[in-house]
DNA sequence: AAGTGGTCTAGACCACTAT
DNA sequence: TAGTGGTCTAGACCACTTT
């Protein structure tokens, strides 16, 4: 593709020092390994445009020669642009520059999980109790109508103002030992951030957008009907049936998700 | 569960075949790449609960003398698990096993592009008009209002059924000679998988929970206030300038996101 | 001092693609 | 046949942590 984008002397000389755009060479006494060095050069090239959608890196080869690195360490920079989905490479054909597109995007829980980490942050249990199990919590968790569950409802709140409402049914297991710690703070923590040697081996995460229903709508100060984020979670033990279900509810302007995708402005090396 | 952790003449006996719980070797004439089987190897045993959250893995001169393995070849398998968030390395200390937690998790824009990908799904391109930027959209995209954008309206329908209402602001280019393609289905299909050599280098995606306003609600075949997903998109072009901007909505009930924490029930080789 | 993960080399052979 | 990426080896040196 493209005749004369390959800027003038790219690979033929290499001694010259052209001009202020000059490629960078791997400083081998940097702090930054030489892989993530040649990653950053790369990746620069791209979004200045050197490189476009559907273009054709350097072979491997070429760059071997070119920044006088071994197979493995160049190998090694390419499958750092492969993890951003940069790059694609096709076996006997090349190394081809992606497009960026939204297919590409993927959103985390980095805003449940500062809402968690915010020490003003407070958690309520506002009732923790064992009920007999019905409906969806029952179907859920894969046990009979009538199965004694554990049912915890909490209220997270960030400084008084409340933020987050949640439900969670566990299966009632009377030999563990470690039950009344997950129903305060440190339980709906774990849930996130995991602790040692306890906890669920997986679940299963189901975000959706609803409407607020009764208790929700009072415990979070808003009105029936209004706009709602819902994560739902369901963890199963190591004998992998489940062993939780709950979900989360909070009002839908209270909670947002965000990404990007293809580069970031200012990407490192250049 | 976790008698037997360092397994009897894992590394001496070679050709016996024990028990049906040995630790299996590497088959290196096997399609799958020495470092994978590895990797899948670990994972199994992770799964088992042979090395549980907190545990640290056998060292990686360990596993090389266990497999009969390079350093880089074992480090790689390590790779790949660091990768899946299954282990942390801590230099000097060793590598051990991670939590499944949900903060770990994220969410894949799947759903939509399943929409997008699905050959019942119909796009109707509603309006595309020239109008004068003002109000949200000229914020968005960073000109003065009453600067002319263009403007498109779609609807996305899965069969006869509405399921996405479209609404997008573009720089108006009159030297680009892509706009009409970016009209129809193919502008937005690009969106999502990218187009070789054309599109936007990169953006930013905002996903939240709102309710259904004027003729969104009319469009999508749903009342006003009705629950909605809103995907925000902001495209910048080469110059790190804003080139489009535009949101997807639909119904709650219509769109989800689902994601796993943890490994998947039976995950590889074991 | 011993052990750990982190980086890197300078080759090798393979399967696949293009000409 | 020549070139490409994919895998793998058998070492090396380093910074760091633990004993």
């Amino acid at each position: 593709m493209s005749a004369s984008r390959g800027r003038p002397g790219a690979s033929a000389v290499g001694a010259a020092l052209p001009a202020e755009d000059a490629a960078p060479r791997i400083a081998r006494d940097s702090f930054e390994p030489a892989y993530a060095q040649l990653a950053g050069i790369l990746r620069a090239r791209i979004v200045r445009g050197e490189f476009q959608a559907g273009d054709r890196l350097p072979t491997e080869t070429e760059l071997v020669a070119t920044y006088g690195l071994s197979p493995m360490t160049v190998r090694r920079a390419i499958k750092v642009l492969l993890d951003e989905r940069a790059v694609s490479t096709v076996p006997g054909r090349g190394t081809f520059v992606e497009a960026a597109t939204i297919q590409a995007a993927a959103f985390d829980l980095g805003s449940f999980h500062a809402l968690l980490a915010d020490p003003a942050t407070n958690i309520r249990v506002l009732e923790t109790r064992v009920v007999s199990a019905s409906g969806r919590p029952a179907a859920m968790l894969g046990v009979a109508p009538g199965t004694p569950v554990t049912m915890i409802r909490r209220l997270l709140l960030r400084g008084e103002e409340p933020r987050l409402y949640h439900r969670q049914w566990r299966i009632a297991d009377p030999g563990h030992p470690d039950v009344d710690a997950e129903l305060g703070v440190a339980g709906l923590r774990d849930l996130f951030e995991g602790r040692v040697g306890v906890g669920p081996k997986r679940g299963r995460l189901r975000l959706y957008a609803s409407a607020l229903r009764g208790e929700e709508a009072r415990r979070l100060g808003s009105e029936l009907g209004h706009p709602a984020f819902v994560l739902e979670h369901l963890f199963f033990g190591f004998d992998d049936r489940p062993l939780s279900w709950g979900l989360f509810v909070s009002r839908g302007e209270d909670l947002h998700f965000e990404t990007t995708v293809g580069f970031a402005p200012a990407p490192g090396a250049g």
